[in-house]
DNA sequence: GATGGGGCTTCCAGTAACTGGAAGGTCAAG
DNA sequence: CTTGACCTTCCAGTTACTGGAAGCCCCATC
């Protein structure tokens, strides 16, 4: 019940989950401002920036990208946002996600098509061998 | 029908697919060896290059790293070679495409539950924005 | 008082796999 | 002779960190 306690990278760290180096790295990118400073030049945090930092190491882990995850925290910190703002944002990466998703789910079924049918032994004939020996190649995009 | 006919690299991208850019980058990372160079120190290669650097992009497309690639190669090249050492090397691909698919799939999940819970009009209220608010964040990996 | 151990600081480099761009050489056509 | 389309090398930027070096600050101990 410390309600202007102030915290040290480290023990941000631990109450956010992201690494020291990470925080650094965030303020040095632009996407959270600069902290202030103590006495020691070490860098101080308020509550407020813990709850700052959770939204992104939230963000993130659900892959939004840190330009994403900027345009976010601005929307977050609006009180006057508009949610379709937010939504549209979540829709791209939704799109995003999906394409991503199908391009490895395409490549998953390939190599296990392939090595399904790969004997596996040690002898060298070999179905994904010939596979990328002979087939022709996809268009990425 | 010319079986030693000299290619230039523009020719080689064209057959492959793949930039010019690319295949001087493959050339510089060492994952295929240096070609020729012709009386204007340009890049010549054969139809063998071009069968190398076909199997380089199609096993590429399939998300192989370049490093797996490299592997891929010399076994590819090794007459000898056991089924066994490329489909190992393919088993571990599997898995890392599953757990990406996996991560993904999850994210997306979220995203498209918060969005489609996301009314998406002028007004602030925005379930997206709370849950990157409160929710605790995930672990990765 | 010297020393040791954390934690903090900055800065530099490396990761993966390209991609873009600058500056310049070569060759054939018009 | 100049244009245009090739080719060359080299450098920088991309994404989101991560590792490591060198050095300061503070506290505890011997």
């Amino acid at each position: 019940m410390q309600p202007d306690s102030e915290l040290m990278i480290g023990e941000v760290a631990a109450l956010t989950g992201l690494p020291s180096k990470t925080i650094r790295y965030y303020e040095e990118s632009g996407i959270i401002e600069s902290a202030r400073r103590n006495d020691n030049r070490y860098r101080t945090y308020s509550q407020i920036d813990v709850q700052t930092l959770r939204f992104v190491a939230h963000a993130r882990s659900l892959g939004f990208s840190l330009k994403d995850v900027g345009e976010l925290l601005s929307l977050y910190r609006d009180r006057n946002r508009a949610s379709k703002d937010v939504r549209r944002l979540a829709l791209v990466h939704l799109t995003d996600l999906d394409r991503r998703i199908a391009d490895l789910q395409a490549m998953r079924n390939t190599i296990a098509d392939l090595a399904q049918r790969c004997h596996g032994d040690d002898r060298p004939e070999c179905p994904i061998i010939e596979e990328l020996e002979g087939a022709p190649n996809r268009r990425k995009r």
